[in-house]
RNA sequence: CGGAACGUGGCGCAGCUUGGUAGCGCACUACAAUGGGGUUGUAGGGGUCGGAGGUUCGAAUCCUCUCGUUCCGACCA
């Protein structure tokens, strides 16, 4: 490709809207344009990656026997109302309709639509297992869209579904996925890490996370720095601090505590450390309000609260007025002694003695608190944030944290679907069964901003080779001028051409500083300078974007040492 | 959805407080010089100021409504 016969449009200001440094790239590239809120265009340069990642994936998944399909992006609303699942979803279902005012959504994901294929298609458990995977857009109306193409409306995924006779098949169609993915994001060049997650609103048994890591990730990734566990934090088990309750030591006291409503200026006004202290939160309960306790200096994990039974689902903290009704006080009073409602207490809170907590009155905090004797609680739950320094829930090590973007999420879906449409096969016994089902989904466009995010520096992209938009640019210095320059260049640009290389060749007429600059931000992983200076000694300069040092080397043997180089 | 801010050529911004029908940088076009790190000069093209309504002799500027975008919080590939 000639640049003038490309379409490349660089800019050397960074957008003010860009947060990121992948959305600021790729917008300085030219690779993405905005059209409104979470909807970007893919430019031709933004396109040749996103499709040399697809093409990974492809491979890749086809390799682990997963057949490729492609189902419509919009969907009838009848078959939402099969799962049940438009509350789950909410808002962030596009809701359309056609001129006779059929509703239909646009595609979040494809659950309802695969299962409503496999069981027309399917119907002897001889045709399991089976695995199908799209490569497709998708639309979320993101309450927040952001960080460029990283969270945006409208995006690309690939999504893949299997079915099962049984929960062993499942298994281990869902462990070929695992090294399926381990493979494209290696393939890709990511550094990554595979982590224990929370199913959420696609729901399921157990699910495993893809991350990239950075320090720009959204999520928050707990793992054992000595061992093998890695975690959402979200879903990372948190194990109790205490071993076991120590006994009562001093007498229950109630001490006036005026203005002190957050746990910091209650521990400072009372002098303690805050892990004397614990913090009752109160939420919304199926029944009843329920109060979640944890360690003053825990902090609540929500989504683990949003699981519990006795909990209302989605999760909802009482407000000013509800507090006030329901513990007699306001916020930063509210205790477990003599509150009236359900009360789950954390692994860690269990086991305290002598604590202190609030009074359920205003201005008033009790210490020397202990359960049984002073108050009591309903449940004991896994409830809090796993905390950098815990100990590591597999027993091996302690927990550190890193960030990560989540590029793909596979998920052990059982018969949650499958029970919900009627898809069913006969077994060998001739007796109807509901299928088992796994999904797999993978970002294929948030892949992008993730390999941007971990692979630049501050003058641009530096492009993982298998997926650089081209891997070679040719930057001839005055190729309009230059009679022996342009020969050069052009025949470079054929020979590696020919030879099935990826090569770009900047014809335009602009200056070499703006040329190389140009080419920094693109990111290209090998770059020939072709100037009269080198080839007065019949050599041309190399570089690779990735440590910029130049090296000189002759004009006849260019053509192999680029080959060698790519090779490596 | 709650909180904040912004909307002026393709991009980044000034002008708005103290109304008098738009300006700067980048980019773009032409010519010339230059020719190994976003060079320089000259000459150009392109906006009626997000939209609607109002106040006024007169509105980018003041008022109202509306749309859009972005940032901070709860969701997800």
């Amino acid at each position: 490709m000639r640049t003038t016969a490309f379409h490349l449009v660089t800019r050397k200001e960074t957008p003010q809207d860009a947060e990121i440094i992948s959305h600021q790239l790729m917008i300085r590239t030219g690779m993405i344009r905005k059209l409104g809120a979470g909807l970007y265009t893919w430019a031709p340069l933004g396109l040749k990656v996103l499709q040399k990642i697809e093409n990974i994936i492809r491979e890749e998944m086809n390799a682990a026997g997963a057949l490729e399909m492609l189902m419509p992006a919009v969907q009838p609303k009848e078959l939402w109302q099969e799962t049940g699942r438009i509350e789950d979803f909410g808002g962030q279902l596009l809701a359309i309709h056609d001129r006779a005012e059929r509703d239909y959504f646009f595609g979040p994901t494809h659950e309802e639509v695969i299962t409503d294929f496999v069981r027309n298609e399917v119907n002897s458990y001889k045709q399991l297992p089976i695995n199908f995977y799209q490569i497709q857009t998708k639309f979320r109306d993101e309450i927040r869209p952001r960080f460029g193409v990283m969270r945006s409306r409208e995006f690309i995924m690939k999504d893949a579904y299997s079915f099962h006779l049984n929960h062993e098949s499942l298994v281990e169609t869902y462990e070929k996925m695992k090294l399926a993915y381990t493979n494209i994001i290696s393939r890709i060049g990511l550094d990554f890490r595979c982590v224990l997650a929370d199913s959420g609103a696609i729901g399921g048994s157990g699910s495993q996370e893809f991350h990239v890591i950075a320090d720009s990730g959204e999520d928050a990734i707990m793992y054992s720095e000595t061992g093998e566990y890695a975690a959402n934090l979200e879903k990372c088990e948190a194990v109790g601090l205490l071993d076991s309750r120590a006994a009562a030591t001093a007498e229950i006291e109630k001490i006036h505590t005026p203005e002190q409503k957050t746990i910091d200026s209650v521990a400072a006004f009372l002098q303690v450390d805050k892990t004397q202290t614990i913090k009752t939160l109160l939420v919304a309960g199926v029944d009843e309000p329920v109060a979640l306790v944890v360690r003053g200096d825990h902090s609540l994990n929500e989504v683990k609260a949003n699981n519990l039974a006795s909990v209302a689902s989605p999760l909802r903290m009482l407000d000013d007025d509800e507090i006030k009704a329901v513990a007699g006080c306001d916020a930063g009073s509210i205790g477990v002694k003599g509150f009236k409602g359900h009360v789950v207490v954390d692994r860690t809170v269990a086991n305290m003695s002598d604590f202190i907590c609030g009074a359920n009155e205003n201005d008033y905090h009790f210490t020397g608190v202990n359960w049984d004797r002073d108050a009591s609680f309903d449940e004991i739950q896994d409830i809090r944030d796993a905390q950098v320094g815990d100990p590591s829930p597999d027993g091996v090590g302690t927990l550190n944290v890193a960030r990560g973007i989540e590029v793909g999420h596979i998920f052990q879906l059982g018969n949650k679907y499958s029970k919900a449409m009627n898809a069913v096969v006969l077994n060998e016994q001739g007796k109807s069964q509901a299928m088992e089902m796994g999904c797999y989904g993978m970002g294929v466009t948030r892949m992008v901003a993730a390999a941007i995010e971990q692979n630049h520096d501050d003058k641009g992209i530096i492009w993982p080779a298998n997926i650089a938009p081209f891997a070679v640019a040719i930057l001839p210095m005055n190729y309009q001028k230059s009679e022996r320059v342009r020969r050069t260049a052009d025949e470079l640009y054929e020979s590696l051409t020919s030879q099935g290389i990826e090569v770009i060749l900047d014809d335009r007429k602009v200056r070499p500083g703006f040329m190389m600059s140009d080419f920094e931000l693109l990111g290209i992983p090998h770059q020939v300078i072709i100037g009269d200076r080198a080839l007065d000694e019949n050599e041309v300069e190399y570089r690779n974007r990735t440590d910029m040092e130049s090296i000189r080397v002759s004009r006849d043997t260019i053509n192999d040492f680029l080959a060698e180089q790519i090779k490596a």
